[in-house]
DNA sequence: GCCGTTTTCGGCCCGACTGTTTTCAGTCG
């Protein structure tokens, strides 16, 4: 059974071939938003195609159901695949690179007769591309960048898929009869925000037998000496097999970390008679490194009280921060989504949906906001849980807030991030999120540098100067838990620790389902070794209260 | 293609940005 992000993509592509083939463009949206609404529905996308019921999905009509439910039984589309039956795959490969759409595709293949991106990639170097109509040197020299940038990102997956993944993969190596133990390692094991390869390590007292099962529950395995390289997922998938216990620590340990770190720790090869991956580090005569912290970040700790291994979970947080309901571009109401927050254990909440500047987020203008707060209040007496009235403030191009410094004191708390103008010099970048750190309303810093991962670069930015101004005002750190982001990036976590900043771990959460997203942030922030103590969100809501009152008093 | 109805046909989100143009098309969020 397709999942559902499935099917949207389905949809989606659906509606690019035909903004390609140059259709109506209303029946090309059609398409998008019949995506958008299945992406959006709550309910169980199976139980309504089963029950025929796709159609009373706003949004999906009778031709978008069939296409769905069709896919949803058989995994193909009869209606896609003569969409593209007269299309070359490599044509349809062009899709992927950012920058140029279905309109500038169609010109390359109908014009140039390119029909492969390493064909286009040619191109461009001859400068073939330049040269016709519409486009031009700088698209030309953007369109290799992103090709340049989406081969190398091709070669990852974000954390949650290769989270998911792993874990899907662990409990079918466990049920293999001939394995007595296993364990994920590597990049997965580090709690890396993007992965290219997932690592097992397996103890077996039968090896030969062991890695022959179990290369038989995957259609593309091939056998390496001790080792089983898996093909048949995004990323290559390798299981180690050993006999023997001390091997496996050895194994588990020399995965786990890079070259770089085997080599800072002097581990030259394997240590003979240990029975615990702390046994190698007593011989190593060193303490114990959590498999998250080894990173070579980590040896460059000055405060060794830093050093100090993270016990932060999800069950340490009091306070969901950043989310968004649908007053803005959310899919739940704040009742809906306190309501979810509580059942897994937050117990204050500050609603922080998009501000009056975000016109494509639906940003909340002053009257809306007012309205908000009246709402925030009537809950938090209905549900009888604290909620405060927050917002994700926009970061205007001159660094000032969206709203007026007035009606910016209305506010409890504040999230203020950079949403538009991301190509600014990284002097005025840096200067005009400073500005917007020193703003006294301001309580947190969004997602720090834009990063989307094997997406979009950050903005330009010195990273430093604007962790110090947090550092210098009392400004908590975002580190946005969406896997798409995790930014502040972890490598950054060590100098802002040194600096004395708080840290604020959120789910940027668009819906009741990602409030769980959380866990990615905290996954990131054991490997700079966060305690709960710099995190705003671990806070008691009186702890939470003193650090809001520690600039200015508000109008509340 | 979907929706809604003043129900079987007409309207469908749009502004910013970029790079290409010489007044605008394509892409993105």
């Amino acid at each position: 059974m397709p999942e559902k992000s499935e099917i949207v993509d389905l949809l989606d592509n659906i509606a690019s071939i035909m903004e390609f083939k140059g259709e109506n463009p209303f029946k090309v949206s059609a398409f998008r938003n019949a995506g958008n609404s299945i992406r959006k529905f709550e309910g169980d996308i199976e139980e309504m195609a089963g029950a025929n019921r796709l159609g009373e999905i706003k949004g999906v009509g009778k031709e978008t159901a069939k296409v769905v439910s069709e896919f949803m039984l058989t995994g193909n589309s009869i209606f896609y695949q003569e969409l593209i039956s007269d299309i070359p795959s490599g044509v349809l490969d062009m899709f992927e690179i950012r920058g140029i759409g279905p309109k500038k595709i169609n010109v390359i293949y109908k014009e140039l007769n390119i029909i492969s991106i390493p064909g286009l990639a040619a191109a461009c170097r001859r400068g073939e591309i330049a040269k016709v109509k519409g486009f031009g040197e700088k698209t030309q020299a953007k369109i290799l960048e992103e090709i340049e940038k989406l081969e190398r990102n091709r070669k990852f997956i974000l954390m949650d898929r290769a989270d998911k993944l792993s874990a899907k993969l662990l409990a079918t190596l466990s049920s293999v009869k001939t394995i007595d133990k296993i364990e994920v390692s590597g990049e997965v094991r580090r709690n890396m925000e993007v992965v290219q390869e997932i690592i097992f390590v397996a103890l077996c007292p039968k090896k030969n037998a062991a890695i022959k099962s179990t290369a038989e529950l995957f259609t593309s395995a091939a056998i390496d000496d001790d080792e089983l390289i898996i093909s048949d997922f995004p990323v290559p998938v390798k299981v180690f097999f050993t006999q023997d216990t001390s091997e496996y620590y050895n194994l588990l340990f020399s995965t786990t970390a890079t070259a770089e770190v085997l080599s800072a720790v002097k581990y030259t090869g394997s240590i003979a008679g240990v029975k615990s991956e702390e046994d190698i580090f007593k011989k190593l005569k060193m303490s114990y490194i959590p498999p998250e912290m080894r990173e070579p970040q980590y040896f460059t700790i000055k405060d060794a009280a830093h050093k100090k291994p993270s016990s932060l979970s999800f069950g340490d947080f009091n306070g969901l921060l950043h989310f968004h309901t649908n007053a803005s571009d959310g899919n739940n109401t704040l009742e809906e989504m306190i309501n979810a927050g509580s059942k897994l254990g937050f117990k204050f909440f500050a609603v922080c949906d998009h501000s009056q500047n975000a016109a494509y987020a639906n940003g909340l203008t002053e009257e809306r906001i007012l309205a908000q707060r009246e709402l925030t209040k009537a809950l938090s007496k209905k549900l009888n849980v604290r909620v405060y009235q927050g917002i994700e403030s926009d970061i205007l191009t001159d660094g000032r807030l969206d709203y007026s410094p007035d009606f910016l004191s209305n506010f409890d708390f504040i999230v203020a991030s950079v949403h538009s103008q991301f190509n600014l010099s990284e002097t005025d970048m840096t200067a005009r999120i400073i500005k917007a750190v020193e703003n006294p309303n301001t309580d947190a810093l969004g997602h720090p540098t834009g990063r989307l991962l094997l997406a979009r670069d950050g903005y330009q930015l010195n990273i430093k100067k604007v962790i110090d101004a947090c550092a210098a005002n009392s400004v908590a750190i975002e580190i946005n838990a969406n896997p798409h982001r995790l930014d502040l990036d972890w490598r950054n976590i060590f100098y802002a620790r040194e600096k004395g900043a708080m840290f604020t771990i959120n789910p940027d959460a668009h819906s009741t389902q990602d409030i769980e997203l959380t866990n990615y942030g905290v996954l990131i922030a054991r490997k700079g070794g966060i305690q709960k103590e710099e995190v705003i969100n671990c806070f008691s809501i009186q702890e939470f209260d003193k650090f809001l009152s520690r600039k200015i008093k508000r109008n509340f």
